[in-house]
DNA sequence: AGGCGCTTGTGAAGGCGTGCACAAATCGCG
DNA sequence: CGCGATTTGTGCACGCCTTCACAAGCGCCT
């Protein structure tokens, strides 16, 4: 492991600065904090307390202060953070500077209510090409974009300079589309798929299951429904996902 | 918030044994080992290893065996845990031996695939009511199911003994929606909206956002590209989750 | 019956993340 | 110019989670 420092680094090429090592979970909450920055930023507000800021991102303001620190010296003591430099600096560490392409594979029932979201637009991404197996779906356009055949991936891949692969087929078909991504040349996925999918190390997968999500609220009506029989049945809120008090 | 009921119940129902307190990380887990033994179970496996079952839900086979340690001691040394007995408990410990019901708010673009999605009843769930606030869509059957307007909610909630509410509706809607599923009697919620949600202590909230995926996504792309120009630009894993090597 | 190989369950150690509490820094105002 | 109000940035302690390593337990084979 690089037991680099302060990103002070020597020989860099001066365009990039060092690129700091984030804890892993602080990169899953600026997404959220770069949301609740654009809010912000439509109320008109130039500035912004961290107390403020964490509220509107649901989250504890010394979690968002600790957070932020590790990106820089953002923020005025006595002041708050400038609401438009901070979405800056979050976007260029997100890598949101540049718009992202993004190639969604399974146009089903899940895949067209992908396809036809407009809020990956605003937020950074462009679906710039469709593919499924189907002869069916193939050729047919989708929120104006043409369905393409999943043996055009390789190509489509380089013309597009596509970097993240969503995949939205049945779990049986997702191992296969993940090879086929990352022969392509594809170096991060999103997988809507129930399946486990293996890839080589330098690829990064994201996976998404809403039954996993159902499954964890079960269980918490479970414990909830169990306590109420007991003394003292205090609810707790979920830990990972906030419960706040109106 | 601060009240709290004292209250003894001394003789608790034999049937439900103490509620376990498994730590939250265990938890959201235990549905990823769930869908493995499924598989599994189709397959014909009797028992599976740790090591087994460890591989083909994608984690560690320590850290599975101190999951299910948790549950209690449901394997046999030497020989590995029977599947059939430990699917039994894992839905029993998520509370899926009975058959939750789901309504689902705001039939747009992605309630629409939601709705019609068959993959939740294999798991546990069953989307029992549909609502939507535009008239133009209440009324109309979907999945064989037709659409209610949100004002029966209340009624609904009661009638088919709903606990879960998944809410697909715009952002801007999202809170009025939480409001009126608490109000109903939900006490857990998933949320698609991208935008956090306010809801009294006892209430779950679980939230989806696929941009806020993407944009961390597009973090390790950020990165990646940043090290290529580094020396021994190594790539490691994105930690939460799995990137094997095949 | 006894030994051997295999697998579980767990004690312990280390790392990571969280939240408190406070010093340092900045602004506005008299 | 100094002072108080305000807010950031962070040292620190604590708890949770992960991972290693191994003793204990089980079944099979001889
Ligand atoms: N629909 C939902 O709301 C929902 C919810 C949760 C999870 N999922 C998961 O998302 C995935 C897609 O769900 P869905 O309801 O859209 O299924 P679907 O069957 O409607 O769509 C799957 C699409 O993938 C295409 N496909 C199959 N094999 C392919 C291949 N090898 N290459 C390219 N395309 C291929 C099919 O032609 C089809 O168009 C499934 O894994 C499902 O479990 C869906
Ligand atoms: N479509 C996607 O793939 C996608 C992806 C990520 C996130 N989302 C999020 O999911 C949500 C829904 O997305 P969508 O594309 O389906 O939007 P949509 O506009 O197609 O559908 C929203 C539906 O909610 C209904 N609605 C509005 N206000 C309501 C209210 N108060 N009560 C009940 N129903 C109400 C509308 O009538 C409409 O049918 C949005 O918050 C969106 O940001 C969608």
């Amino acid at each position: 492991m690089s037991q680099q420092r302060h990103g002070n680094t020597p020989g860099k090429t001066g365009a990039v600065p060092a690129f700091p090592d984030l804890p892993e979970a602080t990169i899953a909450r600026l997404p959220e904090y770069l949301r609740a920055l654009h809010n912000l930023a439509e109320t008109g507000a130039d500035t912004v307390s961290s107390e403020g800021l964490a509220a509107a991102a649901g989250v504890n303001s010394a979690k968002l202060r600790k957070d932020l620190s590790h990106l820089g010296s953002y923020g005025t003591r006595g002041v708050g953070y400038d609401v438009a430099l901070l979405i800056d600096q979050i976007e260029y560490i997100l890598g949101l500077d540049q718009r992202r392409a993004v190639a969604l594979v399974g146009v089903g029932n899940l895949g067209h209510a992908l396809a036809g979201y407009d809020g990956f637009a605003s937020r950074g991404f462009r679906i710039v090409a469709l593919f499924d197996a189907d002869p069916e779906r193939v050729g047919k356009p989708i929120n104006g974009l043409l369905v393409r055949h999943i043996d055009e991936l390789g190509r489509a891949v380089v013309e597009e300079g596509i970097t993240i692969g969503v995949i939205a087929t049945p779990a049986g078909a997702a191992q296969g589309v993940a090879d086929e991504l990352v022969t392509a040349g594809v170096t991060s996925i999103l997988n809507f798929a129930p399946c486990v999918l293996s890839v080589p190390a330098g690829v990064d997968v994201r996976k998404v299951d809403l039954a996993i999500e159902l499954q964890i609220l079960s269980f918490h009506e479970h414990r909830k429904a169990s306590l109420t029989a007991l003394p003292g049945g205090r609810a707790e809120q979920a830990g990972n996902q906030e419960a706040v008090g109106s």
